[in-house]
Formats: C-alpha cells, sequence, structure tokens
RNA sequence: CGCGGGAUGGAGCAGUCCGGUAGCUCGUCAGGCUCAUAACCUGAAGGUCGUGUGGUUCAAAUCCCACUCCCGCACCCA
C-alpha cells in the first residue's frame, strides 16, 4: 500500500514566523495529513527548524546570546506555538541534529566521489571588527552607477542592478558599521549543478503535466537561463562542518543541508521507536512511498533544482518528490508582512487574539493557490462571523438545544426515513464527495467552499422538515429528523477535522463520544455514516456557542493594533 | 522593452489550459420560518469579464496582437 512522506518547508529559526508563513507550508500540509490519515492511509508529516546561517548568528548576537542557545531556545518557542495551532506533525526536528550533520556529510562525500564537486578559490570581505567573514547582503556602500548610499553587496535596491561587494565605494559592515574591511582568498566547494542539468530537465518533464504552473514555471525558468556552478559551502562557524582537510572553520551553506533535514528529522523520528521504525523505509529505495512538499514560492528552486540535484547526483537511491504544492504570498492589506513597520500579525499574536481554529479556518480558505491573496480584518471576521458562526456553530447549537428541550437531550429514536431524508442525503453524498475529491486534489480553496456548503446544507434539511412544527402531530417522525440531525453533528466534526481539528474534537465531546473516530466516510454510505449514534445516548446541551462573533469594535481595535491601513 | 503575478456585478474569488446561454461567497433589497447565536431558508436586483468598438471564428472572459493600470522582486521576511 502506498505510503505518504509529507513535508512541510522548513521555517527559518531567526524569529517567530508571521500568518503568512504559516499558510503558505505548514498549516496546508498538516490539512492534507489530517485528511490522509483520517482515509485510513500511512502517513509521516515531517518539519523542522532550519537552524543554520548568518541571520541565526546575528540575531543570537542582537540577544546576547550564543548561537546554540539561542536556536535552541527558539526552537522551543516555535513548537510550541505550531503546537497550539495543532500542527499534526510526526516530527518537528531541527536541522542542527546529529542526524543532519551525518547525512549532509554523507551526501558531500558522495557527491565528490562522484565528481560533481569541485573547489575553488573565491574572493570573500572579511570584517575586522566584526571578526568575521561577511556574506554579500551584509556589506553596505555606495553604488558605482547610481551613487546610491545605501547599496548592498548583492544588489542596489535603487537602481537594482546586481553588484559584486568589491564595486561598492566606501564599502562597510552591515553588522557593526566598521569600514575596516579586507578581502581574503578563501577555498570553497561548488556543486556543479551544469553536469546535472540533463537529468535535472527530465526530472521536471517527468512531472509538467501534473504539478501545479507556478512550480514547472519557476523551475523551467532556471533551466532555461541555464544552471550554474552553485557555491555550497560558507566562511561561518555556526553549522555543519565541512568534512574535507583544509576546510576548519567552514561550514555548508543552509540550503545545501536544510532540505537534507527532512530526512534528519525522519531519522530523529525512527530514534524515539527503533524497534519499528527506520526511516530509510521512507527514503531509501523504496516503491511505495509517495512524496508530497509544501513550500511557498520562493522555496521552489531550491525543491526543484538544487535538492534533486544533490540527491540525483550521490548516485544513491533517495526518494525523490511526488508532487510539489506550491503558494504564492499572502498579503496584509495588499501590501507585504513587514517586521519594522509593525504591519501584519505574528502566529503567537494571532493565537492570543482568537482560537487557532478561527486562523485556520480563515486562511485555508483563503490560501493563495492560484495568486497572492490578501488578509484584512474585515474580511476575516466577516468570514468568521458567517460560516463559522451562523453556518456551523448555529447548527450545531439548535440541533442539540431543540432536541434537548422537546424531547430530553437523549439520541432520539429514529424511524422510517421519508424522500425529503433520502434526497438530503444524496445531496450531502455528492457534496462530501466533491469535498473529498478536492482535498484529494490539494484544491484547499474550493475544498473549503465544498466544506462550507455541506455545513450549509444541515440548516436546509432542518428548514425543510422542519421539526418544530412536525412535532405538534407526528412525535416519532419529528424523532426521526432529530436523530438524523445530531448524527449529521458527528459527521460533520469528522468532515471538518482537516481544518478545524479542535472544533471537531468539541463537538465530538458535546457528543459525549468519549473514543471518537475520526473515519473518513466511505463513497455511498452515507447511510451508515448517519447511524452511528447509539439511541438513547446521552449528549450535552452547548452552554455557549462553538465560537464567538467578533464585533466591529473589534476589528476596529485590531487594525489599530497591527498596524491595518483601514 | 529587467523578471514574475494580476485586472470578471459594491467587496473577495471561480471560470481562461480543452472557445458555445457569466458562476460562487459576502454585502444590498424583498419574502418565509420561529428550533437556534437578530441566527436559519428562499427569491430578486446588480457585470458590454482592464483598454483597443483590434485580429481569428458561425461564436471569445476564454485563442492571437498592441496598449494601460496594479502588486511583489529593497531593512525585516515567505
Amino acid at each position: 500500500m502506498t505510503k505518504y512522506l509529507i513535508t512541510s518547508a522548513l521555517p527559518y529559526i531567526n524569529g517567530i514566523k508571521h500568518l503568512g508563513n504559516l499558510v503558505g507550508s505548514m498549516l496546508p500540509a498538516d490539512v492534507y495529513s489530517r485528511f490522509l490519515r483520517q482515509s485510513g492511509e500511512n502517513v509521516l508529516f515531517i518539519c523542522a527548524t532550519d537552524e543554520h546561517g548568518t541571520p541565526a548568528e546575528l540575531a543570537a548576537l542582537e540577544k546576547n546570546q550564543d548561537v546554540e542557545t539561542f536556536c535552541t531556545e527558539q526552537h522551543e518557542i516555535q513548537k510550541n506555538i505550531y503546537s497550539r495551532f495543532n500542527l499534526s506533525f510526526d516530527q518537528f526536528g531541527r536541522s542542527s541534529s546529529e542526524h543532519n550533520l551525518h547525512l549532509t556529510q554523507h551526501m558531500c562525500k558522495k557527491l565528490m566521489e562522484n565528481g560533481f564537486i569541485e573547489e575553488r578559490i573565491i574572493k570573500q570581505v572579511y570584517s575586522i571588527d566584526d571578526g568575521r567573514f561577511l556574506p554579500d547582503r551584509y556589506i553596505v556602500g555606495t553604488c558605482p552607477h547610481c551613487g546610491y548610499e545605501a547599496a548592498r553587496g548583492d544588489q542596489c535596491e535603487n537602481c537594482t542592478r546586481v553588484l559584486d561587494p568589491t564595486d561598492l565605494k566606501n564599502p562597510r559592515s552591515a553588522v557593526s558599521g566598521s569600514d575596516r574591511l579586507e578581502i581574503k582568498d578563501s577555498k570553497h566547494l561548488f556543486l556543479k549543478l551544469p553536469m546535472l542539468e540533463k537529468e535535472l530537465e527530465k526530472f521536471i518533464d517527468e512531472h509538467e503535466a501534473e504539478w501545479p504552473i507556478v512550480v514547472t514555471s519557476i523551475a523551467r525558468k532556471w533551466l532555461k537561463e541555464g544552471l550554474r556552478e552553485r557555491c555550497i559551502t560558507r566562511d561561518l562557524k555556526w553549522g555543519i562542518p565541512v568534512p574535507c582537510d583544509g576546510y576548519d572553520g567552514k561550514v555548508f551553506y543552509v540550503w545545501f543541508d536544510a532540505p537534507i533535514e527532512y530526512i534528519g528529522a525522519t531519522a530523529e523520528w525512527a530514534d524515539k521507536d527503533p524497534e519499528t521504525r527506520n526511516y530509510k523505509n521512507w527514503w531509501y529505495d523504496t516503491k511505495d512511498v509517495r512524496y508530497v512538499e509544501f513550500m511557498a514560492k520562493d522555496n521552489i528552486p531550491f525543491h526543484t533544482i538544487m535538492f534533486p540535484a544533490t540527491l540525483l547526483g550521490v548516485r544513491e537511491p533517495w526518494k525523490k518528490v511526488d508532487y510539489i504544492k506550491g503558494f504564492n504570498w499572502l498579503t496584509f492589506y495588499g501590501g507585504k508582512f513587514s517586521t519594522s513597520q509593525k504591519r501584519g500579525i505574528f502566529t503567537n499574536q494571532a493565537l492570543d487574539e482568537f482560537e487557532s481554529d478561527y486562523w485556520r479556518y480563515w486562511l485555508m480558505a483563503n490560501a493563495p493557490e492560484n495568486s497572492d491573496s490578501s488578509f484584512t480584518f474585515d474580511g476575516f471576521a466577516s468570514m468568521i462571523n458567517k460560516d463559522l458562526n451562523d453556518v456551523l456553530g448555529n447548527f450545531v447549537n439548535r440541533v442539540l438545544k431543540m432536541t434537548a428541550s422537546k424531547m430530553g437531550a437523549r439520541v432520539p429514536e429514529k424511524f422510517e426515513l421519508q424522500d425529503i431524508d433520502k434526497l438530503f442525503i444524496e445531496n450531502l453524498s455528492k457534496r462530501i464527495s466533491t469535498y473529498t475529491r478536492c482535498l484529494k486534489d490539494l484544491e484547499f480553496r474550493k475544498a473549503l467552499v465544498e466544506l462550507r456548503a455541506i455545513w450549509t446544507e444541515g440548516n436546509n434539511y432542518l428548514t425543510e422538515a422542519a421539526p418544530w412544527t412536525v412535532i405538534k402531530t407526528d412525535k416519532n417522525r419529528a424523532s426521526t429528523i432529530l436523530n438524523l440531525a445530531i448524527n449529521i453533528i458527528r459527521l460533520y466534526a469528522v468532515l471538518s477535522a482537516p481544518v478545524i481539528p479542535a472544533t471537531s474534537e468539541k463537538m465530538m465531546s458535546l457528543l459525549q463520544i468519549e473514543k471518537p473516530d475520526y473515519f473518513w466516510p466511505k463513497e455511498g454510505k452515507l447511510f451508515e455514516e448517519l447511524s452511528k449514534l447509539s439511541v438513547g445516548k446521552e449528549f450535552s446541551v452547548p452552554e455557549n456557542p462553538l465560537f464567538q462573533k467578533i464585533t466591529q469594535d473589534r476589528i476596529d481595535e485590531l487594525c489599530e493594533k497591527y498596524g491595518a491601513s483601514v
């Protein structure tokens, strides 16, 4: 049977991520993983923090911490936030793990043996006062073309010309501002991507028909422009040491070791139960694994070109990706999320404002699948109020309260179904199969439109069946309708669980189901699905609605707080 | 001529690959219901699908051409 390996792009360690990061990789990967698990599939969902590189070192410096302590702390902070978002990682690892170190070094050695690595001497800028080599973008100076004074070493933001740090006039360190810089020769390893170009092209060809356009078009663009040798090492302390003579004080560049951590994290997972788990069953010489990656569009070149190049070049049967789900950007009021301008919402702030399901629902319903999409508090509030409160929350509430008040807080008896019931079940069945297909195809926005329609069907049914009227003349008939309605609540809990798992649990607990099963309904078996609750079983009458409405005052307050231009 | 994405009723989107009566959600208006959170259900109004009154076609939101405007690609950050 096919096993599903799911990875989400690794969030970088240097600070708490915002909502855009969440919706572009981890959250949709979670929804998909949950859906597959509920469908009875064998799923391994892997993520980790990406910890190496200069930004991490500098962030640690700013906090007066050594970089390892900093990363350990930040890893815990992020891990905690994601668990509050109910992201169901099987493993949330760290790219600084032992496993990743060994795997990365192994990959490098194999690449060398196979002739895909060459050594080059390059000139690097060294800052005497900072005591370190500086990456290009941490050198600032005056642009030789336009005279802009704060041009960076890799590109002038004013005239957009690509620069070399040595082009800059009056160069200085962006870290300390010091101008005591010198240029030193430094040995580095380069991955010879051009040698793998044909194979990569074939790799992309094989998946062209299936992959989203945003993914293949970015990959094609790189191939079209021609691949160049890429430097895979850096003059840094923090990272995975290069296992070669003469490379003391050098580590691998983050883009090289970060994706390998997908494998590393799987090995970390296997360590927890070595008797039954083996990471190679998922990654090495497998025939039964379907591997799906989730990422935002900036990560696509690394996952379509660089990482496959590594895995191809080692000449070992490592599992390569089968499907890539790429996302565009989520914007904040049409503009970018911006840390320095205090625009946008970070994941920890989001959780302080609302329960995770509010965010999960909105983000998935508005996932930037085909183009960038924009977050606004107005849009957020109106969708939460309408879909979660009025449609779903109210349905649960009205059914349970009505049943309790008319016939007591127990699942009422079911008698013969009438046409109206059968028609409803038929409609529901169609919608569920559409919903299921959308989830399978990773069409999240469409899936959520369908989920909402499924919820609406319930309200529709109640209106048509009108148990509050029927009960006056035919108690058995009213009992049947309400029996069905309560069973629908259970079914909704199951169907909603990939997206809003915490709410699903609440619904199950209202029905006093101790060990709820969330098995996905089978095609054509809806009658059975709607008969799972035993007659006479007690349920709880909700004291509070499942959700709370977001008022206009609250919206105004949030706009103010998060720098939304109203 | 830098690269990429976009332009569809008041708002947000689908439809564009594979031409054939313009669809969904919100909002608005009217009606129904009264079990429920002033919630639910039904119906209606509202668009010449950025521009050229451009080309192909019996037929174009959809294919081709030209143009306009918007948004990313610059600290932070995905």
